[in-house]
DNA sequence: CGTTCTCTTGACAAGTCTCAATAATTGTGG
DNA sequence: CCACAATTATTGAGACTTGTCAAGAGAACG
């Protein structure tokens, strides 16, 4: 399942493919080697493992090499609400900075691999860098307006097109395919970021399939229409 | 409707009300009088008067003074989602920073009042001011887990609940009582914000009036029990 | 190869939305 | 200052989307 072979996990940012992803964009190549002694280690982890969890104290951020990971919440009915995904070459973490502890559990949802970077020498190396306190700030308040709030007033149909919309444009940022690629999540996790049942999921599946816009078998996706995708996003269909 | 004089607004950042709220917090003097120098211009807006629009250039943050503000965005289905309200002593305009462009839309929904804080110059700041720059990451990362994905998985009963407990705390916070209150929304806008129709908004506070939980006469409300609030945030009933 | 988990599909129930009418409030212009 | 218009809020009836419960099929795992 794992993209990266052992010897990968000791390239250094520099030559990292997620390079032009995650913390270095637009960085030179001294920066890189100044970013590069931050990132102390990179780590494998299995299917269902945790990276930290909720109230654990938070120091460090964490970018995705390989894999998926989600983040979750205990909500008001003690339920574990799925708050994000996180996919190749996206940072995670920041929930943390506010209250020093982290208000979210994140954990792999299949055999991942990640880099941790120490928050507070990251902090110190802006004052050397002279761009990566804007890049920080950039990443961080583009997590500010997620999804989230837009999914409130869509349908079932358009949630989980733009769900798919989502999944294809991230997963091509980071070099895969955009229209054909396996669903690092469960149903019932997608059905669960949605805010819907996994039956739901599972229907609205079947009948996109029905109307030729995507085949779907298990967990492996093809996405045969991304334009009628759209459109069902934005208007229900 | 404004709790503000003309020369309070002339006032600096050592002496606001609200200094122990907004970003201020745990600045000492010599900091403060720093901070307030990048405090360019206080502006009084009318209901309905815009902030910023979304793709207006991004430049500074705002704080409110007094009133109340909301965030919009277009959505899909080409209507206004509003992903965001914001009372005294709380910042916004965070949504700017990624794209250098607001991702959002402000606009007062009553006669308010804010201060501007000029952006590049804050973060220069965080080079002589220690704590300026956690504290900044702070008030980010707070609203990056905001209720928006909690609200998915709940009942419209739990939402309006946990809408009307985070309008209290927030109210406690600015110095106001947190069980007697003016909405500063209307049903509308709170339905959009929750996702739900105002009819459903309307017949909820009616069943909350019936079980004598709240007092609500047009925008003026009485929490008179948030204990069984919070019960109903969390169980439902 | 059986156990477990995930996914699919169906039938029914329930929550919420839409449409519509009315009432209350606010704003406006004479 | 009053009367009319426009907006906002309430309430009801019916429809529709989505959830719940249940059963069964298929895949993954040991």
């Amino acid at each position: 399942m794992t993209n990266l072979s052992i010897p990968a996990l000791r390239q250094t940012c520099a030559n990292c493919s997620l390079a032009n992803l995650c913390l270095p964009v637009g960085l030179d190549q001294e920066d890189l080697k100044l970013l590069d002694n931050l990132v102390a280690k990179r780590r494998v982890l299995n299917k269902g493992e945790h990276v930290f969890d909720v109230g654990h104290p938070f120091d460090r951020l964490f970018t995705v090499r390989s894999g998926a990971f989600k983040t979750t919440v205990l909500n008001a009915d003690g339920k574990q609400d799925i708050v994000g995904f996180y996919l190749p070459g996206e940072l995670f973490g920041f929930d943390g900075i506010s209250e020093r502890k982290h208000q979210v559990t994140a954990q792999a949802i299949k055999t991942s691999s990640i880099c941790e970077i120490p928050f507070e020498p990251l902090l110190r190396a802006t004052g050397r860098i002279p761009d990566l306190l804007r890049q920080l700030f950039s990443l961080i308040s583009e997590q500010t307006l997620p999804e989230a709030a837009i999914r409130l007033n869509h349908t079932a149909q358009q949630r989980l097109a733009a769900f798919l919309l989502s999944l294809s444009k991230r997963f091509k940022q980071c070099g895969y395919s955009e229209t054909e690629f396996n669903l690092p999540m469960s149903r019932e996790e997608i059905a669960n970021y949605l805010g819907l049942a996994p039956e739901t999921i599972s229907r609205l599946l079947t009948h996109l399939y029905a109307e030729g816009i995507l085949s779907i078998n298990r967990r492996h996706i093809i996405l045969n229409d991304l334009e009628q995708l759209q459109t069902i996003h934005c208007s229900g269909h």
